[in-house]
DNA sequence: ACATTTTTAGAGCAATCGATACAAAATACC
DNA sequence: GGTATTTTGTATCGATTGCTCTAAAAATGT
């Protein structure tokens, strides 16, 4: 029944992702999203509702797109330690060739509009965790393989290296420098790849 | 010379970074920053020259206020590995004591208006790379007075707690969650109780 | 007292904001 | 073909944006 949609819904929500990645959820103007969208401003709000309702749309497809995507396909290979350093590996890499500086939405999203927003601080949170339960599971799974130490504290670590990468992308928007972004993270993946024992003291080995 | 300035300028300024901390950059209207800094338009734009010529001052005003206070504070104590403890548990404090979720302006201003604006964005990352020569500081003042381990990179471990520390403030803004942060931080803090480089012959340190 | 300089309050500028009203256009069902 | 339903383009709503203008008010210098 009814007229039938004429433009592409998912040409049309790239494009509003792209608007709001660029420019941030404020700063964003709804002519700005239709004129992206390759849609009118009536077609905008009869699809999506407006401007917030297609806000969280977008969060939805821009997690799918990047860190699910990423976790899924990681995850895949069957090498915990490996998908670790291979995550925040892209993320630098990313980082990096981000010319227009526009950073993570999800990050961005986390500091502009999640703290005034109730609803869409818990899903941004959501995404948030998920990336920490991956970083849990290789964690746990590279113990299992033997490729992690035992005595690390899975829970604790998977948030030690979310906090790293959020810090990393904070520092890429000012400073996008692969030396300095690559120190942020080797302290964290070395944590991975040798015991710690916080307050024991231990020997160590001499060569 | 003319008429006196009728307003109280500290005041004024304080209450320009409240605005600005609240609501970001954009989300703030210049009504809404004479409201709170006690003058009228006129004014603001005869003693600041505009929104933007504000927010530079205002970043000042807020570095010297926070960040820089709290280095020279800490850094004053002559114990430098406690000096690097007691800043990132200041900033959980800090984070967690934050009803409001207005986070750190400095994190806020390196997300939302740097990209876009290349002055702001060389003065916020001044304003970090501040903070990130603290830790350097701090480490080299360690590692001379025994309290951290020789081996370790003064300007690598410094960057890395400089992301662990902004990212920290961007967790905190999704989850203020003290268990949650304090796993964040902890790994980092370890770093610097232990030797890093297994199969190297070193003391430990037992202070 | 007078001229000069600066600050102040208030009105108002053009532009833009998010959102809506309305009717023409386009489909499906009968 | 007729009717119901949805999408579309256009025009516009009141509100708000950063900013400026004007003129009165308050200070100093001579």
């Amino acid at each position: 029944m009814g007229r039938l949609k004429e433009f592409d819904e998912d040409k049309a929500i790239d494009g509003a992702v792209d608007c709001f990645w660029a420019r941030g959820y404020e700063a964003t103007s709804v002519r700005d999203l239709a004129e992206h969208m390759g849609i009118g401003g009536a077609s905008l709000y009869n699809a999506y509702g407006g401007k917030r309702a297609l806000f969280v749309t977008v969060l939805e497809r821009y997690a799918n797109r990047s860190s699910r995507e990423r976790i899924a396909r990681l995850e895949a290979t069957g090498r915990p330690r490996q998908a670790i350093e291979a995550f925040l590996a892209e993320i630098i890499d990313r980082s990096l060739k981000d010319r227009a500086r526009k950073g993570c939405l999800l990050v961005n999203s986390a500091l502009d509009v999640a703290p005034h927003d109730a609803e869409i601080g818990k899903v941004v949170a959501g995404y948030l965790e998920e990336i920490r339960s991956f970083f849990q599971r290789c964690i746990e799974a590279g113990r299992d393989a033997g490729q992690i130490p035992r005595n690390i504290d899975a829970v604790g670590v998977s948030a030690h290296l979310l906090g790293v990468l959020l810090g990393v992308r904070v520092l890429a928007r000012t400073r996008p420098d692969r030396a300095l972004l690559e120190s942020v993270v080797r302290p964290a993946l070395d944590l991975l790849n040798r015991p710690a024992m916080p307050g024991t003291r231990r020997k160590i080995a001499t060569d």
